[in-house]
DNA sequence: AATCCGAACAACCGCCACTTA
DNA sequence: GTAAGTGGCGGTTGTTCGGAT
């Protein structure tokens, strides 16, 4: 891991919420490059961030196919089994639901699913906290609709309504994308971030793309174990999402390969990428063939490294 | 209308595992 | 074999906002 490129690291590190402009400057290095050696990444980007920083914001926030918003009653159970398995594995557990981050996972699970576990557990020790179900989640699923439906608002006001919901077209649960796809800006947490609208990566690889590249959606889960199987039995949809996947490799900065992974979806046009790689001079078709296909691998997916 | 409080989320910090010279 | 450096993970904190009083 020791990079030639990685430089010393800097002083005077800038610290707290990232500005717009960061935001671009990082997605636009990446994009251009791939990450490569984060150490490095802030010097060449033009960043005064140091590498940590960058590798979280780019995970946790601008990386492709990230879904913010609503966890659908599939995801919560995912987590809730999970982490009664794993306990607070967050990145394993994060493995499993497409388009989160452990960060999420975590939060979510902090702020809300612990205290619905708990309350469950005073109920009865044998009767675990139900699961939210996609009739409806509960008073305080509405609470939580109401309260956290995120950034997605600002992307739906921004671009193209739909834009948030392709992460899960194919057999998704129509609770996941309830804010994806549903309730403009109105219904979405009012200070979120009002540029960069939230991109979900199916909306910038078309489905022909991951099928190329060997993912396709009826494709089995290698090397998926029963027990993580079992965990997330019942949410299927993943898998099925997961097995659309591809990865590629680019030559990253430091001279290694770094690993891009796509994540298909249906041919939905991608409004912002396609507007970003126009503006910074890649075509939409260069990022099949460049590789910039970032989100998880398929055994990143399902925990095989 | 102003203030307080809790919730949600983004980001930082510290530690650990791994890789490479 | 060892030390140095990087990346990743989990815990924690800080900030912002909405709702209640």
């Amino acid at each position: 891991m020791v990079c030639k490129a990685c430089d010393k690291p800097k002083p005077n590190y800038r610290k707290g919420l990232w500005s717009p402009e960061e935001d671009e400057k990082l997605r636009d290095y990446i994009l251009r490059h791939g990450h490569g050696c984060w150490s490095a990444l802030p010097a060449k980007a033009g960043l005064h961030r140091n590498g940590k920083s960058c590798r979280l914001r780019w995970i946790n926030y601008l990386r492709p196919g990230l879904k913010h918003g609503m966890f659908s009653p599939e995801e919560e159970e995912t987590v809730m089994s999970l982490h009664a398995t794993l306990g607070n594995k967050w990145s394993r557990i994060a493995r499993h639901l497409p388009g989160r981050t452990d960060n999420e996972v975590k939060n979510y699970w902090n702020s809300y699913l612990k205290k619905r576990v708990e309350a469950g557990a005073k109920e009865g020790p044998g009767t675990p906290a139900p699961p939210a179900t996609s009739s409806g989640a509960g008073d305080t699923e509405d609470s939580r609709q109401s309260a956290k439906p995120g950034e997605d608002g600002a992307a739906a006001a921004d671009g193209p309504a739909d834009s948030g919901g392709s992460s899960e077209p194919r057999e998704s649960s129509s609770a996941d994308s309830s804010c994806l796809t549903g309730p403009p800006a109105a219904a979405c947490r009012p200070h979120a971030p009002p540029v960069a609208p939230k991109v979900m990566f199916a909306d910038w690889l078309d489905m022909d793309v991951v099928d190329c590249l060997g993912g396709g959606p009826g494709a089995a889960a290698p090397g998926l174990d029963a027990a993580s199987a079992g965990a997330v039995g019942a949410s299927d949809q993943h898998h099925r999402q997961v097995m659309s996947q591809g990865s590629v490799q680019v030559d990253g900065p430091c001279g290694v390969d770094v690993s891009l992974h796509g994540f298909g979806d249906s041919g939905a046009s991608c409004w912002e990428f396609q507007e970003h790689f126009d503006g910074i001079g890649i075509g939409i078709d260069q990022m099949s063939t460049t590789g910039f296909c970032d989100l998880l691998s398929m055994s990143d997916y399902f925990g095989l490294n």
